[in-house]
RNA sequence: GGUCCCUUCGUCUAUCGGUUAGGACGCCAGGUUUUCAACCUGGAAAGAGGGGUUCAAUUCCCCUAGGGACUACCA
């Protein structure tokens, strides 16, 4: 069975690029009925807070991302400990005494010989005797002995990879305050839970590589690894830098209809031609991961405004009936109004148009066509007639026509250029100006 | 410095050596609707640069340039 996890540390909220992981895995699950476990990555104890646990829970649950299961790593410290004392037995694990400021400095000096900040194993050169002095003043922390072979693996996203491990450092597993740092923590929630495919940033490809050793050195097979491409914004920046602007409160605040993110994240960076869905499982459907491209993905936040709108055109009155808070909402307002919003906000203006009219929009040019207009109103009440009658009226009393004569009217009566269909609209405004 | 990935219209991308370089979103224009939106039709818009290989290169190889990521006792 397929068996996926979505794994945010708990350190932050949720931004569209932690989304589009989330996504991705849940469909993965979703479409080969298997399962999508929640799983909150919060080793780092300074960092991880309880309101972002809850903030991802509710991001989640207003996409419509549910999850079979729910896992979180600070419960399963036991689990770490014996994966751990397996590696020790093994020899893969080994104890370290350099202190922060030891490595900081060993690295500076091999960047500065042009060397790569590659550890250099010195902790492997200690005798026993060496070691049991060192043991009195400090405790250790441990590292993975990588062996130096290169690890290669199948990537669905970015094809055959092949890490040279001589380039990279000996993992630290546990801190010398006995922390057991994401590295271990996530290979063994992997094998534990029957993680089958992992789906996450490019950004972790090289993390990829040493995992699948620690996988090995356990006796266990690795799941299958999927990087997907980075978001940036827009002018190619890493999106994380960019604080808050993409976070999905933030999305939701400024009026973002889940269904337009989701579509669109389901679309950004593939091959495939982007189309509002109109549920999660229609995304399922056709979702293919393999046709995501390598290349560093332009985000930008200006793309879920017509997407929402196209949303929004969709929705029939019972469906945003309860996200209406204000009185007056009517089915049939909604009807005449729907083709016509950016956002779910927007209504409000309609809304308000209608019970106390608006500060016309008038051009010098046009203000006597109006006014003159204005007097040959029918008398209330209006229906949906009312408009053609008027117009016609003042065709015959006016030299104007097409938009010459309509824009006008619409912008006095509504204050926009733009918006709904001025029959439909005009009977149910209950404040026409006399005159502007 | 090292490792890995990437580079085609504004954006996301297609092309498994020979194409008028295709699509989608956005944009512009026309049509339609007595206005708006929607819809229909059309349009502008692209192979980073330089070498090779080849009858033929956007496609394969190399170099350069550029972009992204990683290079923590974070995740």
């Amino acid at each position: 069975m397929t068996i996926t996890r979505f794994a945010p540390s708990p350190t932050g909220f949720l931004h569209v690029g932690n989304l589009r992981t989330a996504l991705f895995n849940f469909l993965i699950a979703r479409q080969n009925n298997g399962k999508f476990i929640l799983r909150l990555d919060d080793t780092d104890p300074e960092r991880s807070k309880q309101e972002y646990i809850d903030a991802i829970k509710y991001d989640l649950d207003w996409l419509g991302l549910t999850w079979d299961h729910e896992e979180q790593q600070s419960k399963r410290l036991d689990r770490y400990v014996s994966a751990a004392e397996e590696l020790k037995k093994n020899e893969k694990l080994y104890e370290c005494f350099e202190s922060p400021t030891d490595l900081d400095l060993k690295r500076k000096k091999l960047l500065n010989m042009g060397r790569p900040p590659v550890y250099d194993r010195s902790a492997l050169e200690l005798t026993n005797e060496k070691k049991m002095m060192l043991r009195k003043g400090n405790s250790p922390h441990w590292r993975f002995l990588l062996n130096d072979n290169r690890v290669n693996w199948e990537d669905k996203i970015l094809g055959p990879i092949s890490i040279d491990s001589a380039s990279v450092s000996d993992p630290v597993l546990i801190r010398a305050d006995g922390q057991f740092l994401y590295t271990l923590a996530s290979v063994v929630d992997d094998v534990d839970m029957g993680i089958t495919d992992v789906v996450r940033g490019s950004d972790h490809v090289t993390n990829t590589a040493t995992q699948i050793q620690i996988t090995e050195a356990l006796s266990k097979s690795a799941p299958c690894y999927s990087h997907h491409s980075l978001l940036t914004g827009p002018t190619g920046e890493n999106l994380s830098k960019r604080l808050g602007v993409m976070s999905l409160r933030d999305l939701r605040s400024a009026g973002i209809e889940p269904m337009a993110i989701l579509s669109h994240l389901a679309r950004l960076g593939s091959s495939q031609p982007g189309e509002l869905f109109n549920s999660v499982n229609d995304i399922e459907s056709v979702f293919d991961i393999t046709t995501f491209g390598a290349a560093p993905t332009k985000f930008e936040m200006q793309d879920l405004y017509p997407i929402t709108s196209k949303y929004l055109s969709s929705l029939n009155f019972s469906e945003v009936k309860k996200r209406i808070t204000s009185a007056g909402a009517t089915e049939h307002l909604w009807d005449v109004v729907k083709q016509n919003l950016i956002t779910l906000d927007d209504f409000q203006y309609w809304l308000n148009l209608i019970v106390d009219g608006v500060e016309p929009l008038v051009d010098d040019l046009d203000r006597d066509y109006v006014n003159q207009a204005l007097l040959l109103m029918p008398s209330a009440p209006l229906n949906e007639q009312s408009w053609g009658n008027w117009t016609n009226d003042i065709k015959l009393t006016s030299s104007r026509k097409g938009k010459q004569l309509f824009l006008p009217l619409r912008k006095a009566l509504t204050g926009k250029e733009k918006g709904p269909d001025m029959s439909r609209l005009l009977p149910l405004l209950q404040k026409i100006p006399k005159q502007i």
